[in-house]
DNA sequence: CGATTTTGACCAGCGC
DNA sequence: GCGCTGGTCAAAATCG
């Protein structure tokens, strides 16, 4: 195998997770660039993310853990988890993530990350945790929809931003008159 | 100096 | 009611 076990593999790891938005299982991304697939999946998350149409809201008995309850068949405001082949932990999506804590699941002899989103107004988290029969692979999960675009905003965006026939960066004070 | 990371403690929900 | 697990926050330490 190659040193560089970059690949990136979408499953429907919704196993329990009943409203969780499964991807397709793309297992092409054998020998792409990792990084191909990584904006790859960071957009089909985005995608995900954004077409949340989670708001019934039927009962109020939202708890102050908007994390996951249980409670009814959909409630909670995002989950996207992923299995990602990785020797370490998944790096950054293009966004900066801050570890908050480490918790030992039993489920597996492997600790558990806890990740937040660094950025301003940007509570997204995620949790990280190696794979209990693969070590070779870590559960990636993300919670919540990020408020800025990525930071690290790569490859081509924003077409226009300058062509602007109307921006008088001169003195625009003061035309014509000096002391 | 600031940001980030690390570990522990604390708290809340659920089970029994 | 107690115990357990899981999750979050905080203080201190470290790195850049
Ligand atoms: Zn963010």
């Amino acid at each position: 195998m190659d040193g560089s076990l970059h690949q990136f593999q979408l499953f429907d790891y919704d196993m329990m997770i009943q409203d969780d938005y499964s991807f397709d299982q793309d297992a092409h991304l054998s020998s792409q660039n990792w990084f191909s697939s990584h904006q790859n999946i960071s957009n089909n998350i985005r995608n995900i993310e954004s077409k949340n149409p989670i708001s019934t809201s039927a009962s109020s008995d939202i708890k102050r853990k908007s994390g996951a309850m249980k409670k009814n068949p959909v409630d909670m405001g995002l989950r996207v988890a992923f299995r990602t082949k990785s020797k370490l932990d998944i790096m950054d999506d293009g966004y900066k993530w801050r570890k908050y804590g480490k918790k030992m699941v039993k489920n597996s002899p492997n600790p558990r990350n806890y990740f937040k989103c660094s950025s301003g107004g940007c509570k997204v988290k995620k949790r990280v945790e190696r794979d209990r029969d693969d070590s070779a692979y870590v559960i990636t999960t993300y919670d919540g929809v990020h408020n800025h675009e990525s930071p690290n905003c790569m490859v081509y965006q924003m077409p226009s931003i300058v062509p602007i026939d109307g921006w008088t960066l001169e003195d625009s004070f003061t035309p014509s008159s000096s002391s």
